[in-house]
DNA sequence: AAGGGTCTATTGTTGGACAATCGACGCAGC
DNA sequence: GCTGCGTCGATTGTCCAACAATAGACCCTT
């Protein structure tokens, strides 16, 4: 019984729960404190097994199931779901139930253009905090360096991974708690849309190719080329995820306005880097 | 007993809970459909009165107080809470409470800036989508006499109401859910920062005319100008907040990079209100 | 095949219960 | 007097068992 959702049970009942037992006398190892709570534990599982493409868009997340599989109560489960809810991986409707949500063509868009406009300024403002430690840009060419790897290897899930780490390494200092949330849970959703749109391995040069004037941007610490940088990449690969899933979505056609959104509602670029040529410029795209 | 936190009780266990009740065999006004969970309903509520300033900045919100002033189970409140947090408007910390969120110069700086970037793209794609219908224009007019009004009364919160409305009136039509949300968020934020730190009514003027431009901008239909409009008008509103609450905030100053956000880390402009003469026509795109 | 009625699975909500934890209080020792 | 250490209380985290309401599926009738 219980609609089979996935191998949830394992991980959960026999790791996190041991953990959360009894251990109040053994010297609580201070550096290893939990900050988790169980509720914690299991949104993020939750949340992870989304994005790792367990659950399908537009499944279903039964409460009593999910709690069945991660020994944990009802209640316990609720909370997690309405915390994962905020990320926008998942989508609670009132008396009919969670449901994965969907990975249309709009949302793309809407997420696309978000990032298009958070993640510059971000990226810029991480490097103008950076002055002259050398630190963010090790890390930045580190990540680099590992996204090179993930391509080689091939592996989707890998190279997404390495994907999402180059970026945050490009933003991570931005000192600004909100953005850097904003970005996070962005990103959460655009690796979500790019797996489950297998990028192929044809991709491969492209990518590495996108990301190489953002590593320079850093190394040359050119804020506005920087952000020009991001803003150029973000919206080249929306616009690559969006093409690419827009076949196979036949419905949503008989929108009104059939491009209202489609490709080229960019936010123009802040800074469309400016002087630098004389005005290339006006099309950050 | 139980932390009295405030007039709750009288509003709900009165209206929405007979709300929640028996009315199954009365013709369910289809029309009045209650979407709203009791859940829902405790979540909006303790928003309101946190908006409303009912309860000061890093005050504590014990759940039980707030179940019994409520009239519901813990369960629901913490529900409740959890959805609440994700507005940022309170802070739940692991096993220590929530507690409501704390209004900083930084948060301030962190929300500005972040509604510099949002809100002038999200001015601009409404203006773009409204096209020549005539109904954007009336809104933002209309909200424009009820600012006016609000400001004539001199009553803050009246006058914080309609300064939202304005705003929204003008990104509300800009057809993307997510932006939307965010700035709907990012102003119930901004809106209570607002009223802590009163305006004066000196302020009043200023006000006014920091919002013509916006309505001229509307007017005359020019998305770029409507974006650099609003940039500026949330920016300077920002800094006016920002410089006011700044002596009240005597700590925070050890900060180790005593300006790393400080009056000037603004988003660029996208278009830092330049030309708009010779070729703004560009980005019909 | 359409309409309507019933049934069932799930969600919303409650109440009570207990362990764990944080912070406060108060006591002892320097 | 101040610092450090147990105790205690209040509050949170989590579970359980239960029930009403609802949405949707199923089935029956016409």
């Amino acid at each position: 019984m219980a609609v089979p959702i996935g191998s949830l049970a394992p991980l959960l009942s026999d790791d996190l729960l041991s953990d959360n037992l009894p251990q109040s006398r053994t010297a609580p190892p201070m550096a290893l404190r939990r900050p988790e709570t169980l509720t914690t534990a299991v949104a993020t599982y939750i949340k992870d097994a989304i994005v790792r493409g367990e659950f399908a868009p537009g499944a279903r997340l039964p409460e009593v199931a999910l709690a069945a599989e991660l020994n944990t109560s009802r209640g316990t489960v609720r909370e997690a779901l309405r915390t994962v809810a905020d990320g926008g991986l998942i989508q609670i409707i009132p008396r009919r139930g969670v449901f994965v949500s969907q990975l249309s063509v709009r949302a793309t868009w809407e997420i696309t253009s978000l990032r298009a406009l958070l993640e510059p300024y971000a990226a810029r403002l991480a490097l103008e905090a950076s002055g002259s430690d050398p630190a963010m840009l090790a890390e930045v060419k580190a990540a680099f360096a590992v996204l090179r790897e993930a391509v080689a290897t091939g592996d989707p899930s890998t190279v997404a991974d390495a994907d999402v780490g180059f970026h945050r390494s490009v933003f991570r200092r931005c000192g600004h708690d909100m953005l850097l949330n904003q970005l996070d849970t962005l990103q959460v959703l655009s690796r979500r849309i790019v797996l489950t749109n297998q990028i192929s391995s044809a991709d491969a040069p492209t990518l590495i190719a996108q990301h190489e004037p953002i590593a320079a941007a850093v190394e040359l610490r050119d804020p506005e080329l920087l952000e020009a940088a991001v803003r150029t990449h973000v919206i080249e690969a929306g616009e690559l995820l969006m093409t690419r899933m827009a076949p196979l979505e036949p419905n949503r056609a008989r929108r009104s306005d059939p491009n209202s959104f489609g490709l080229g509602r960019w936010p123009t670029g802040a800074t469309p880097h400016p002087r630098r040529s004389s005005q290339s410029a006006r099309n950050g795209r």
